[in-house]
DNA sequence: AAGATAACTTTGTAATACAAAGCTTGGAAG
DNA sequence: CTTCCAAGCTTTGTATTACAAAGTTATCTT
């Protein structure tokens, strides 16, 4: 049975889940990437985001590049805790298509 | 990309999800063996059955054998709820895993 | 009748998602 | 320089909801 008790409830979070999952397929977003890809409200977003690096999962770089712009990846601690995460989904998916 | 907009709220939610999950694996639970499998509340475990149950998810059937005993089974639009459900989490470790 | 257990219901608290609107900073255009 | 705009962030308010704990009802056992 699906070990329940892992499944990070910072991650699981629908919003938070979104971003987890793309921050994992490339490096680095930008907060214009991430709002137009998920189309959150700015202050949604930006209040997932700082969820999820006050705990050590995503890193927040600031760079001024033609506009101001901030991006987005994951810290090491943030993609394995998101593999963690995605190994309790296996074993949801397994156990729920028997 | 997966389509985050196809996570119904009303399984994501961990709780309802682990009983999602245990009600896809054998016909039916009883209320106790849902309990004690899950470590819930009563009023937690109940609250969460009847939020599925008013959704359609989840078909209740009280019948007395021995003692009082309520059973829980997913009925057929709950089957391919979770089962749509579970193609997005598929998507997600898909893309999670790159 | 008394007790025990199943299955609720009720009540209260704390967390949190989300939107909307405002603030601030930095660059560009006049 | 100042006006404007967009990016990023904060604040405020609302509404939802998870969850525990305690109380209630109904049914079976002794």
């Amino acid at each position: 049975m699906p070990d329940f008790d892992k499944l990070d409830k910072a991650i699981h979070e629908k919003g938070r889940l979104s971003i987890m999952t793309l921050l994992a397929t490339r490096m680095a977003w930008s907060f214009q990437d991430l709002k137009a890809e998920l189309s959150m409200s700015d202050g949604n977003l930006i209040t997932h985001l700082r969820t999820l690096h006050k705990l050590g999962l995503v890193a927040v770089t600031k760079e001024i590049r033609d506009r101001p712009q901030t991006s987005y990846a994951l810290t090491e601690k943030g993609r394995s805790a998101f593999q963690e995460y995605l190994r309790v989904l296996e074993q949801i998916v397994k156990a729920g298509r028997k």
